[in-house]
DNA sequence: TGTACATCAGTGAACGCGCGTTCACTGATGTAC
DNA sequence: TGTACATCAGTGAACGCGCGTTCACTGATGTAC
């Protein structure tokens, strides 16, 4: 096989070595990031767990800060795909509260690291993370409440009802998700799927009930 | 008036400026938190606002980490102390979530720096600090739990679905305060308020609908 | 009240360390002819 | 195919800096008699 002719996987030698050694800066900051936060993450620290030498760093990226731009959007590309499938595979109206959930949980167990930094740099030190972090989840709240509008009895909702719902959903998944990432790595999960999932449950027991309106108070309560 | 009579304010001189140092130790730190993450601030940066030499530190706590679980426990002190007061007094029926809402929205505001570092710390670089602030929130659950169970109504409720319940209700709260520390300083939170009372009457409004029970599925959504 | 001594919060010099960043470099890979 | 030159990922020495921590100290406050 002559080295010239360059099929799929076959980058350019000197290009694809290149990228290989980006993707270890970012894959070494993630691996380091379980214990330290970012900005307590040295430059220095990365390249050598990499093994070259730290001025190297500086091929690949302006700054430490743009790396970790890079890793919140990686995060948050793997996540999208996962919940773009969810969305594609219809819903099978009875369980799709339980499958969502497991599916969810299954796939921040999976993809622990990203998971810990995206949680941890939320509030973190670098305020650009920070907000691009707070931006995608805002994006993605916004998406659930879209998809919310779709549904049969969704007809009478407000938009800010809709984002109020959605948002109430996604603050328990994110709590879950906080609730995952205190167990050891690989422990069993049930325990917290369980509560989430009844979580969701509860929530959606409520909509139908829901008068949603301009800003008249609720005289529903039952008990 | 004699030197040596001490009155009730009035401390031994040497022992009343020891505390004070210590104090503008702890008011210097959560300043600075406002900005860098607890973990990259330094001791000499903390000595430098309060104007003693770094040294001196050490006369007042054995390290960064100490101080720090200090500044927790002051948190969760100013924190306890307003759900203290909303318990015992009472609950006026009506406007019981509109009202606690509000108190909660308005105490943060008030005490913004102290909720910005336990947000941000809750996942931060110190582990000893992450976690006292978890098992203080986790506390904060079970004790809603509790007065939940007193609740009538909640006679069929398992221990399980209690906790369930009131984490779901301690989660929207989570989120409100980070959407309140979003905001710049001074601003309206009107928005936030609205936002998060509607989401606690949406919960409310499931409550009786629930069959609390060991793990039977419910069948019971109307739309 | 006056004197001699003890306490201890804060001082200031000094240390060794890891940091981010600069710079001129090396040598393997890639290209032109 | 062979040669001469260009590119550029990674090197390694060097820099100035802020860090945490040590140590012996100072001098005002407090205490004993």
């Amino acid at each position: 096989m002559r080295r010239h002719s360059r099929h799929r996987e076959e980058l350019a030698p000197r290009a694809e070595q290149k990228q290989q050694t980006r993707q270890a800066l970012l894959d070494a900051a993630l691996r380091l990031v379980a214990d330290n936060s970012f900005d307590g993450l040295s430059l220095r620290e990365v390249t050598r767990e990499v093994g070259i030498v730290p001025t190297a760093f500086y091929r690949h990226f302006q700054s430490m800060e743009e790396l970790g731009l890079v890793l919140v959007d990686e995060s948050f590309r793997t996540l999208r795909r996962m919940m773009r499938a969810a969305r594609e595979g219809a819903l099978p109206h009875e369980q799709l509260v339980k499958r969502s959930v497991e599916t969810f949980v299954g796939y921040v167990q999976a993809h622990r690291p990203y998971f810990q930094f995206l949680m941890r740099e939320r509030f973190g030190g670098v305020a650009s993370i920070r907000s691009q972090i707070r931006s995608e989840i805002r994006l993605f709240v916004s998406e659930l409440a879209t998809d919310f509008a779709r549904f049969p009895g969704a007809d009478g909702w407000s938009n800010e009802d809709l984002q109020m719902l959605s948002g109430l959903i996604v603050g328990a998944m994110i709590s879950a998700t906080e609730q995952v990432l205190e167990l050891p790595p690989r422990a069993d999960a049930d325990d917290v799927i369980r509560i989430a999932e009844k979580q969701l449950r509860l929530i959606i027991l409520a909509t139908p009930h829901w008068k949603s309106q301009p800003s008249r108070p609720q005289a529903e309560d039952a008990s």
